[in-house]
DNA sequence: GATATTGTTCGATTGGTTTCGAACAATATG
DNA sequence: CATATTGTTCGAAACCAATCGAACAATATC
């Protein structure tokens, strides 16, 4: 059952992360995950086909805004909450408490 | 004397916001804005030719994220702190003070 | 092992962004 | 009014990102 490599904390840069969430449809990934917790990829799955989710989870994964875990052949994705909490405190606070798009 | 128009603060998106700080050269720009206040285009000029710089300047303006005041020949731009701080509240406190890039 | 499920990868298209030099517009100064 | 200064606009090139169908890989189930 291979996982994904994921960005280690002290490596995410925050211009990508800011890009990784400059795109609503990603935006409105992230705020799910951080809202209703773990989400496979198709439980998303309905703006897109799933080729194109997958583009988007990938560009959220290598940002590490998102930590996808691998179970079987459902991929469940959280938000990195705690990585992103330590390295630029305040930034998903800010970013998830708004309510404008 | 013209002056440009900026965005009204209630029309400022979450998205465009965070795709014009997504931009390593532009986030500098924003950071040294905050830091030394009002800066002339010109004093910014060295990373790029100023048709460039131009162009970055413009996002930032049409993202809603600096104001430009005209005053004779020279343009003095600023953050717009007030603005971005009632629309997204902490928002731009957690990208300024941070120091990863 | 055949089949269904979950998600990735590939390839192509489309559209947007960055970049820059050159020409331009507007104001200021000699 | 000629000239310098500040910054914009234009046009073209190069690059990057989003999109999606189709084929594929891996696991699970019958």
């Amino acid at each position: 059952m291979r996982q994904y490599d994921h960005p280690a904390p002290e490596t995410l840069a925050m211009t990508e992360v800011l890009r990784a969430l400059s795109d609503p449809l990603r935006l409105a990934i992230v705020r799910r995950l951080d809202r209703e917790g773990a989400q496979t990829c198709a439980a998303l799955i309905g703006e897109r086909p799933k080729s194109s989710m997958s583009h988007h989870f990938q560009v959220l994964r290598d940002a590490g805004v998102i930590h996808t875990r691998i179970e079987g052949v459902t991929h469940y994705n959280t938000v990195r909450r705690d990585v992103l909490d330590t390295r630029f405190p305040g930034l998903m606070d800010a970013i998830l408490i708004a309510r404008a798009d």
